[in-house]
RNA sequence: GGAGAGGUGGCCGAGUGGUCGAAGGCGCACGCCUGGAAAGCGUGUAGGCGAGCAGUCGUCUCGAGGGUUCGAAUCCCUUCCUCUCCGCCA
């Protein structure tokens, strides 16, 4: 979300950003909502003024036992109460349609950002890997789960419906050493705090982020009105909403493995075979809370922290950054992570790391005090450190043998009790 | 689910209709004092919005929303949250 005030003095800047999105030029609407809104505050406040001013007066005229200037001064106050409270209503009105006009509009790009459509567009500016070269056809993970007999769609189905998968043995187990692995280093290595949070949310806490009100079609509600989170994002980046932090907490790191759940509204025909795509799936996410001074480095400390984990796994994957078309609205600037699936023969997305600046923090009203006592937003950042569901595809198809077998890397083993393989019972 | 208690500034806590954005204490910051420190003393110590180049001024906010009143932290209604006891339950 936008100050208005910022806009103010950045038209053109304002204009043109929103262009890169998309979007018409929005800064005269959003001024002429700010126009009426400012003309109407300063009315109130100045019926308040002469309101409060009487008042008082009638005060001391009661105190002084001057009931009849008290009578007096009461007619004048009536009238101008009712002026206040048209003044007030108007105000609220006002402020809320600003409000509203501005919490829809998407994050500014940032300047490296690269122009482009879809994710076509998106540029590589990491590789790193030898994509292995099977001397048999490498199958999919859904070939190769569904065949050792510990994969299956079709008790899932029966359950809960499609895009939702049942693990059973060894797999199960790979995808829990999964998340422990993950949710290890994030915490050892890349120094972060562990954070389980609740799964459900209040729809403030989803308005934060940003996946309120524009993609609420994307999430799942329950009859009571909260939110099952479709991201630990969610959670984490609001356990700061309505605080002013002390500088000294900054920044913050966090961390956390928890389940996510996507409606996938939009997605019907895509990716209908395997896990790629479900209603759920484990993730392990990273959340920084900074100052404007230290996001950007650690947006680059994020970045690294994902890569490591994949480095680790050695699994072989491309490092993008996303382009203005496939950017999501709430932040500025999105590297993603893709690994190799020898199976599918292409990248995949597994990790999306992005920093959002202040947009969130405006929305989530999330503020510091710096040295000089003086009050700030937060810049805040996310990213995948990495998406469980789909590390255990990449593991599985990358990691996959002739007979259908499944090697364990090095780094889970000690994970799955010194099991090295999967194979077929 | 039933019965009760409560939500006030960074924290504790007073305030039950009138100049209260709010006593007092703690904490913190700065200054004095000291060789240095502690103690002591003094000063300061919310955020939003609006006006102004600025000093500053006005206004709003005592969980949230609405109402009563000339005037609300104080009264009424709704709602959220916390705590205690009982019941039920993983």
């Amino acid at each position: 979300m936008f100050d208005i005030k910022w806009i103010r003095d950045n038209v053109n800047l304002f204009d043109e950003a929103m262009k890169r999105r998309g979007i018409e030029p929005q800064s005269d609407k959003l001024l002429a909502l700010d126009d009426e809104r400012k003309a109407t505050i300063l009315a109130l406040n100045e019926a308040q003024k002469k309101r409060n001013t009487l008042s008082k007066q009638i005060g001391i005229a009661k105190a002084n036992g001057d009931d009849r200037k008290a009578q007096n001064l009461m007619l004048k106050v009536a009238e101008l109460k009712k002026e206040v409270q048209r003044g007030e209503e108007k105000e609220r009105e006002q402020t809320k349609a600003l409000r509203d006009a501005l919490a829809v509009l998407p994050n500014i790009l940032a300047k490296d950002v690269p122009d482009g459509e879809d994710e076509t567009d998106n540029v590589e500016i990491d590789n790193f890997g030898e994509r292995v070269e099977f001397p048999f056809r490498a199958k999919q993970h859904f070939e190769l789960g569904e065949a050792l007999g510990l994969m299956d769609f079709e008790v899932a189905a029966k359950i809960a419906g499609s895009r939702f998968v049942v693990l059973k043995g060894a797999l199960a187990r790979l995808e829990r050493a999964l998340g422990q692995f993950m949710l290890d280093v994030q915490i050892n290595e890349n120094g972060r705090t562990e954070v389980n949070p609740p799964l459900l949310l209040h729809e403030k806490a989803m308005f934060g982020t940003g996946q309120l009100p524009k993609f609420k079609e994307d999430s799942f509600v329950t009859t009571d009105g909260r939110w099952l989170l479709p991201t630990s994002e969610v959670p984490l980046t609001n356990m700061v909403r309505e605080n002013i932090l002390s500088i000294n907490d900054l920044p913050m790191r966090l961390t956390g493995l928890t389940p996510n759940f996507r409606s996938e509204a939009g997605s019907s025909g895509k990716d209908t075979r395997g896990m790629i795509r479900q209603h759920q799936f484990y993730k392990v996410e990273m959340v920084t809370i900074a100052t404007a001074q230290m996001a950007e480095r650690e947006h680059e400390i994020m970045l690294k922290s994902a890569q490591n984990i994949l480095k680790k796994l050695n699994i072989p994957f491309r490092t993008m950054l996303l382009c203005s078309g496939d950017t999501g609205d709430s932040m500025q600037k999105t590297y993603d992570l893709e690994a190799w699936l020898p199976g599918q023969n292409t990248y995949r997305e597994i990790s999306s790391v992005s920093i959002a600046g202040d947009w969130q923090a405006r929305r989530m009203n999330a503020r510091y005090r710096d040295e000089n006592g003086k009050v700030h937003f937060v810049h805040t950042l996310n990213g995948s450190g990495v998406a469980v569901g789909r590390a255990l595809i990449a593991v599985m198809e990358n990691y996959q043998q002739e007979d259908g077998s499944i090697l364990i890397p090095q780094a889970l083993q000690p994970y799955m009790g010194g099991l090295e393989i999967i194979r077929a019972q």
